[in-house]
Order: C-alpha cells, then structure tokens, then sequence
DNA sequence: CTGATAAAGATAGTAATACTATTATAAATA
DNA sequence: TATTTATAATAGTATTACTATCTTTATCAG
C-alpha cells in the first residue's frame, strides 16, 4: 500500500495545476533545484525551460510570473509544515510538548520527507530561509494579500497561536511570537551559514539543532 | 551654532562619495523618496535621473547599481542608529535602561532628526523595514559580506549584545537576541500595516509605541 | 584672466529580461 | 477517426542594466 498525499494551494497561484501534468511537476522539480542554485533575481523562465528541455512559452502556460511560481511554492510550504504540524501534534495533550514539535517542525521540517517525489523538501526549506521573504515585501503585497496569498502562511500562525494560548492564556502575542519561532528559525539559519556575526548559533554544528535548542529556551522563558 | 554631522560609510559601496558633491546628495535624496515609492523591484536608475534632472550615466559614476544604492542608504542607516543609541544611552549606569533606549531607537530612530538636510529619515525608515532585508538575501552575500559592507549592522549588534550581557551574563544568545531586537522592530512595524494576521500590532494606534511596548515585555522575560 | 582639470550632460549602443502572439505538431480522449 | 488539449517552435517588443564616447560647464591654480 502507499499513501498519496497531495497538497493544494490557492489556485490564483497558478493558470493551470502543475502538480496535474508531467510538465508542471517538471517545472515545480526544476525550478526548486534552479531557486537554489542562482536565486530568485538571475532566475529566468527561459533558464527554467532549458534545464527541463521545454520552452519559455510552456512554462508561461502555468505560471503567470517567477514571483507568483515562488509564492505558489511557499505555499506549498506552509501547507506542507501545517500538515506536519498536525499529524505530530495528534494526540498530544500536553501544550508545551506540542509547541516543542512545532518549532521542530520549523526547523528541521526539510528532514521529514512525505515522499512527494517531484519535491526536494530540503532544498524548497532553503528557498524557504534564502527567498521566502521576497515573497512579501513587494509593493504588491496587499494586493496578492486580498487575492489569498498569504492565507496558508497566516492559517499556520493561527494554528501555533492557540497552543501558545494553550500554555499561557495571558500572553498578550500569540500571534507575534508564532511569526516569530517561523521567522527566527529562518533567519538564524541563514545567519548561522552567512552572516555568522549576527547570530550565536554555530555555522559547524547542526544548525538547525541549535536554533531549535534556542527557540525552546525563549518559550520556556516567555511563557513560563 | 550649528553642528554638523556626516555620517561615513564604507568606501567599497560607491564609486565616488556622493555626500560631497551636489548631484550625489541629490542622487541620495531622491533614491529614497523613490525607493518608498516604487519599492526596489521597480527601481531604475533611469527613473531616478528623471526624478533629478539628470542622466542615467551620471548616476552610474556615483553608484554601481542599485543594489550597492541601496546597501550604502543601510549602511547609512545602521550608523545613524549607532550614532543615536551611543549619545542616547550616554550616560546611563543601569544597563535596563539602556536596553530600553536600544529598543525606543531600532523603532523610533525616525523621529530623531540630527538633520541632514538630504536624508527624510523617516522614509529612510521604512526603506529599512520594506526593503532592507533584500540587501543580505542574494546569492552574493559572501562576497558583500567579505568587503566589508555589513560591518555597521554587525558592529551594532555587538554593541547590543553587549548590554543585553550586561543585564545577564548568563544569557546564552546575546548576538541572536540583538538581532532579534531589530528585525522583529521591522518585522512587526511591516504586518501591522500589511499582514495584520501575522502580528498582535495594531494598524491603528502608533504602531512604533506598540512594537517598543512588545519588546520590553519579551526583554523582561527573557532577561529576568 | 587663462588654461587645465574635474564634473556633469547628451547621445548611442548592446545583451538580457519579461513578456505576448502565432502557428505547427504530438498526444490523449470521445 | 475526429477532435480537443498540451506542448513545441519561432518571432517579436518594450524595458532593463549597463558601457562607451564625446561635449559642455564649472572650478580652481598660477
């Protein structure tokens, strides 16, 4: 037996669902790989459709715009982290235990794999750190905001915002402080790589092990 | 009497200092109006000449591109915050104090004026919080890096992280939390007006005074 | 006051980007 | 088998991100 999962995005996200044809997975699986390698500013449509052996005009066919195929794919991440977050809280009682997985599955979600086979979940969590943010910091941004962009990625703050509720009923950020375990752990682990200065959290080790240990020595100050 | 300051930034970020010449603090005057106007994405030199009166290839004797434009306005601003938080917290013994001065000026460094006729600090600001972020996410980072031109952020993140040691010695992530400090400031200041969900800040008060406010509460516990 | 030097303006040109449009071919399905 | 649908092939356009060159204007030293 095996399991399919298949996540689902906002479908403005896209002119025709990739993730149904050869091709779209083509260009989901090829321009997770090309974000990586060159970023989000020198990639191109035309880059993308060399590496699959397609052609500009293909790929124009599915999404309208690099930026919307980078917020279709951090959506895809959102839904994909929620999804985690979900099936490991399952049948936790105990609110602290569950915030412990959640800011894991922050972390170190990319070592989880659902087996979605044209999906390197490794690489999609670096776009994720490197890029994600480009996403929303655009003068579009209220504009794809109304459209449903950012829907998943706000459900998800909702979601880690009622176990921090759960802990500490008082706590006047909930919201704040859940963007903030996503946002840190991000951040923290491209310090770490880059930027090592700004962070305490060591480029050697496991990285993502170290901002996990830091994120829970915040909580339990936070909400103790 | 009148004094005079100028705050100076690392040469590698310009091909001519622009503070000393006519056409650069123009250059510099009117690449921040138009950077909050169109965000960086849309931003041309080729606009910016029209905006001044002058030609595209004039600008390009100031600056390399935009991006190092827009590096050389953070590194500016990264200074100024230096320059405040260093008068500001002068002659304060208790080191509380002067985390709370840190945290008043990484949100509010835009009412403080020390007038520098060709700089709105204000909209320099929100340059900072909108756009900033997209200066150390490239692919060029290391090498950005290696030139020196993330020295300002990284020297007032030491000189954070070495107040926030001085309230605990013990506290395990002083660089992080200083960090934090700032990009949560920006962070938080950015979904208030933009993805309300994503934050506990309201659009409607003074959203500064409430992020400050936020801060000093997360200091408290964290610091304790 | 002149002549030299530096700064800025004017103009032109190029390769790449971000698309749109059209037509042809191949594959899937009714 | 006919028809729809998906993809490939090709071409074209406006804009961007520069580089190069030449002329004009301002500054400043002797």
């Amino acid at each position: 037996m095996s399991v399919e999962i298949k996540i689902s995005v906002n479908k403005g996200l896209y002119l025709k669902e990739p993730q149904d044809t050869k091709l779209g997975r083509k260009i989901i699986e090829s321009s997770i790989i090309l974000f990586n390698q060159i970023g989000f500013e020198s990639f191109t449509f035309k880059k993308l459709a060399q590496e699959i052996g397609s052609t500009e005009a293909s790929i124009y066919r599915y999404f309208e715009n690099k930026h919307l195929l980078l917020l279709f794919l951090l959506n895809w991440y959102w839904e994909w982290v929620s999804y985690l977050i979900t099936i490991n809280t399952n049948n936790i009682a105990d609110p602290r235990i569950k915030l412990q997985i959640i800011i894991h599955s922050f972390v170190a979600a990319a070592k989880d794999n659902i087996g979605v086979e044209y999906i390197n979940e490794s690489k999609l969590h670096n776009i994720v750190i490197s890029e994600g943010m480009k996403a929303y910091h655009t003068k579009e941004v209220d504009q794809d905001n109304s459209r449903g962009f950012f829907l998943s990625y706000k459900n998800l703050v909702s979601k880690v915002s009622e176990v921090i509720l759960e802990i500490n009923p008082n706590f006047k950020y909930p919201h704040a402080l859940a963007t903030n375990f996503y946002e840190t752990s991000n951040n923290h682990i491209y310090f770490a790589n880059n930027l090592p200065r700004l962070t305490d959290i060591s480029k050697e080790g496991d990285d993502a092990e170290e901002v996990e240990k830091m994120l829970n020595y915040f909580t339990d100050k936070l909400l103790a």
